[in-house]
DNA sequence: ATCATAGATAGTTATATCACAATATAATGT
DNA sequence: ACATTATATTGTGATATAACTATCTATGAT
């Protein structure tokens, strides 16, 4: 160590495989889908998930696609109902981060 | 209260304001470029970000200016050098959201 | 005044994301 | 079989972001 004492930055593979995934979620609609999702004890149906953001339909389903595939939400058919629930509590610090500013 | 016992909701406006900063922040340079800085006690050069996170001038002095567009970064003119810094806090919270990943 | 160093900006092309409308699929009830 | 409710997908045009090259500006030294 001769000048530069800083030792343990986060790796760059690290960096580029969780930016993403935050990226994704830090969009208006889909972190209020995540908050919302977080509040609940179970997990919740695209029609109530809709009304708790008052969105379209089309809308909301296409966000929650997108934070499914990021793996951050998951979801499960019920008779007629598909339920989500957050897959990845790691993403909910962001909601953290956001409440403290 | 009803059937919806959720009550405090991040308000939209509060997502809408934040969410852009996370989302600027959240990309692999800017994270390292974030990350150098928190470790270091000292605002840093440009020169020594260049050379912290192995990228192009070009390329770095541009995600320098997007963070400090986002103010989650501050610069201060020294003499010949220009020293940046962190300054928004808050959003080191995203370092340790990856860490913990 | 000229030069070197440090840093910022502009221009460009490719790609990603957005919101929205329209349509499709899936399961259930009659 | 048909209608209904629940959810997903596709297509589109507008806008944003990415990485890169080239150029520009600012400060300080000779």
């Amino acid at each position: 160590m001769t000048t530069n004492s800083a030792c343990s930055l986060i790796d760059m593979e690290t960096l580029e495989r969780i930016a993403p995934i935050i990226r994704h979620t830090a969009h208006p609609l889909r972190l209020r889908i995540l908050d919302f999702l977080s509040s609940q004890e179970e997990p919740q149906t695209v029609t109530a998930i809709i009304e708790a953001c008052k969105s379209p339909q089309a809308i909301v389903s296409q966000q929650l696609r997108i934070l499914k595939d990021q793996n951050v939400l998951s979801a499960r058919r019920e008779r007629n109902h598909v339920k989500y629930s957050v897959a990845n509590s790691n993403v909910l610090l962001l909601l953290d981060c956001i409440r403290r500013h």
